[in-house]
DNA sequence: TCTGGGGTCCTAGGACCC
DNA sequence: TCTGGGGTCCTAGGACCC
């Protein structure tokens, strides 16, 4: 049976959340910003007319964002983190096989739906998303994902298509190819895009047509299935079941820099505890350890960036044993004298935990730590994040993210919910 | 004042083994 | 005179994605 995927993708997703529940933002130019208040991740219509860039920086935007009266949103993660569940739940019950990709985007399976009006059924899709959640979105179907991508990507450029385009056996099927830019295609970055452009490959029908050989050679083996793709070769199958991660990593740029190791201990400490918990939460152990410092680098002054990786004699996900090992690595790396802006830990070599190589001469108290863990986790997932946390975590975080335009967590916290007044 | 964060996959090259 | 060959594993770096 042939394959059809259909691509749902929110439109706009961080604005629409936002705008989900502050319903005056509608029609106005809105943007939300990255940790940090840094870059500008998401833009409403309204916005990107401005001429506002994905993953610019927002200071740079500060006399424009005056004059257009731009809403600007401090990134509310747990608010959005919400309303894609939502979305997933809602998506869930039109399709039995469906892949969450992304925060807001999913692959659904419609193969074998050949009795339904595919475009019809993806319009009901659009419409109970958008009345059980307040998400507008797109939906591109095609016989492969990347097609399904284009078609997304084409059902967004246009309004004919209101939102929905299937590409499968479409009778303009080149001419859609060709309207699109070949940068667009899944798959073809800023690398892939210049080298093809020098090669006078400019738009994805091109990218379908050129010789296999020669991408494979020039693109590997991700270059030459994604051509694949483009012409109706299905090479990127559905993963419905989340692989394990097999590197996690928490790094964060600090609100303010930061001087001393203390503080530098501290914040390291915390992006552990962070990563410890994602670790634990799929049920893994990491091998290896990475802990890194730097400076600003957009600053025009004395740069330092450092790191130093421990591979663990035996893997764990114990928090307090991984805080030490970074400890140790940062007296060694840290020199005084610089601005600290960023830093973080890197997990790697990870395993599940009950593949776990015991030592053979040294004791270990696994069963206790790995109790007392399961408890913090239990009391902050049901009390809140850092309801506990290890002492050496700090308790004034000076280092702490700028957030200054953030909105409530509607849909997470009793006493942020949203009041109505009726008078 | 001010520039995000977290992932995946592939390849080349070196170390090491028999 | 002549100095192998095949394989695996690991790592760093580069590309991509959202």
């Amino acid at each position: 049976m042939k394959d059809i995927f259909a691509l749902v993708d929110c439109n706009n997703f961080y604005v629409s959340c936002e705008k989900v529940f502050n319903p005056k933002l509608d029609g106005k130019p809105v943007v939300v910003l990255s940790n940090n208040d840094g870059c500008v991740i998401a833009r409403s219509n309204e916005a990107k007319a401005l001429g506002i860039k994905m993953g610019f920086p927002a200071f740079k935007y500060k006399d424009l964002l005056k004059k257009h009266s731009v809403v600007v949103y401090s990134t509310n993660y747990p608010l959005y983190a919400d309303m894609s569940q939502r979305v997933m739940n809602t998506l869930a019950q039109f399709t039995p096989n469906m892949e969450i990709y992304s925060i807001d985007e999913a692959f659904l399976s419609l193969t074998g739906f050949t009795s339904k009006n595919l475009i019809d059924y993806a319009k009901s899709i659009k419409g109970t998303v958008k009345k059980w959640t307040g998400i507008p979105i797109t939906i591109g179907i095609g016989p492969t994902k990347t097609l399904a991508k284009t078609a997304s990507k084409l059902a967004k450029k246009d309004p004919q298509y209101d939102s929905v385009l299937d590409i499968t056996n479409h009778p303009n099927f080149d001419n859609l190819l060709d309207s699109i830019d070949v940068e667009d295609v899944w798959g073809v970055g800023r690398q892939y895009k210049k080298f093809l452009n020098r090669h006078d490959i400019y738009t994805a029908l091109q990218l379908k047509n050129a010789p296999l050989e020669w991408i494979k050679t020039n693109m590997t083996v991700v270059g030459f299935r994604t051509v694949k793709e483009l012409r109706g070769t299905s090479c990127i199958t559905l993963e419905e079941i989340p692989a394990a991660k097999k590197g996690i990593m928490c790094t964060r740029s600090f609100g303010k820099a930061i001087e001393s190791l203390e503080e530098l201990k501290e914040a390291v400490a915390s992006f552990v505890s962070r990563a410890s918990e994602k670790l634990r939460d799929q049920h893994s152990v990491t091998s290896f350890i990475q802990v890194f410092i730097m400076t600003n680098p957009f600053k025009d002054e004395h740069q330092y960036v450092n790191s130093a990786s421990v591979r663990l004699p035996i893997p764990t996900s114990y928090t307090s044993e991984l805080i030490n090992h970074c400890n140790q690595k940062l007296d060694i790396i840290y020199k005084p004298g610089y601005l600290y802006k960023k830093a973080g830990v890197i997990f790697d070599g990870i395993i599940p935990e009950d593949k776990i190589q015991l030592h053979l001469f040294r004791k270990s108290d696994l069963d206790r730590n790995r109790k007392l863990m399961k408890t913090v986790d239990y009391i902050n997932t049901k009390w809140g994040r850092n309801t506990i946390q290890c002492a050496s975590s700090g308790i004034q975080k000076k280092w702490k993210m700028r957030q200054s335009k953030l909105s409530s967590r509607f849909t997470t916290r009793w006493n942020e919910i949203l009041v109505v007044k009726v008078s």
